[in-house]
DNA sequence: CGCATATTGACAGTATGCTGTCGAAACGCT
DNA sequence: AGCGTTTCGACAGCATACTGTCAATATGCG
């Protein structure tokens, strides 16, 4: 059978085999969420902005309305590198949206909490988004909102899961040429 | 009726007007949006890294892999600023990857092209790419990612409507404090 | 208690993506 | 044909987020 070795070969080193039905579900649903998300944080810009904050600021902003937290902390809740947060608290601090306390269980670290005028800067994003998700939440509806939050939290269990395992195997990842 | 006056300041300068069970619903789902977006991301550059790229890299090869294109062409279809694109395609054609032609219809315009590399490359990232696609996409069944996708879409126009909305009115968008 | 390990914030460097601006070229409408 | 508008790539600057490294401090285990 050299005829069809050599076809299989060629279309191996040519084209890519094709994925299954789901794959390709699964591939539409990728691209999908990314573009949505875009689209979210430009909203959620547009909603900071009137507040002279961003989405990355509004983020530990809303992360420290119940009671103060370290950037460690804030992070790791966050899902983010810590001196992603670290930034973002520094300018706040310097904005005087928040503060740094000293820890008093921990000598190295620092409680961000908010200040009055942070408070109130959060209060008007809050109410902001309070309108846009009212109105964006009464087109969708909810029970289809709750029904794709379930299998986004599905999806985002099994691809964390996948991660995991990268992690756990010893591979840190490397990047650029 | 002084008294419900002054609790009702109160409340509004206090506290947040509560958002509807619909509202909610879409904070909740767009929460998870941009959670699983970070992850995709994340296994976007995973699955590029054995190759030697990055999803952003891996977004642009794939864009022009059926076909030149120029790269104002791709920003549109990527959603994405320009220059955020043309950097990309200057660093492919920087490590062999991709190489520009004049545009013969456009004498300021430059398209871009694969390279025999750039092709190889990009197959070797679809290859992992469908591995994984088919693994996550078996795990959630394919009725579930298309119902989920229909949402997905929904809720994306009815976002963009609103920022379109906010770019007819002539409203700059600004950032910082 | 003492030492290996983990955590915390500081500093430095890089990748991705956005906005604004400019001159050249293309397009559209009169 | 002519003129205003849009589109294209180039250049500059900023925001967000990641990685790696270091010293100081906490923590856990023998």
């Amino acid at each position: 059978m050299a005829r069809s070795d050599a076809r299989a070969r060629a279309r191996r080193t040519s084209a890519p085999v094709e994925r299954t039905p789901a794959g390709d579900a699964l591939s539409l649903f990728a691209v999908q969420v990314l573009r949505l998300a875009g689209l979210l944080i430009e909203t959620g810009d547009a909603l900071a902005a009137p507040a002279g904050q961003t989405s990355a600021r509004w983020r530990v902003l809303a992360m420290v309305e119940h009671g103060s937290a370290t950037v460690a902390t804030i992070a790791r809740t966050l899902g983010q590198a810590r001196q992603s947060v670290q930034r973002v608290a520094d300018l706040l601090a310097a904005h005087g949206l928040a503060e740094f306390d000293d820890d008093p269980d921990d000598k190295r670290a620092m409680r961000l909490r908010l200040t009055a005028r942070g408070r109130a800067t959060l209060r008007k994003i809050q109410a902001a988004q309070r309108v846009w998700a009212d109105a964006v939440g009464a087109e969708i509806g909810e029970r289809q909102l709750r029904a794709a939050s379930t299998t986004l939290a599905r999806v985002t269990d099994s691809v964390a899961r996948g991660e995991d395992e990268n992690q756990s195997a010893h591979a840190p990842r490397s990047r650029g040429s």
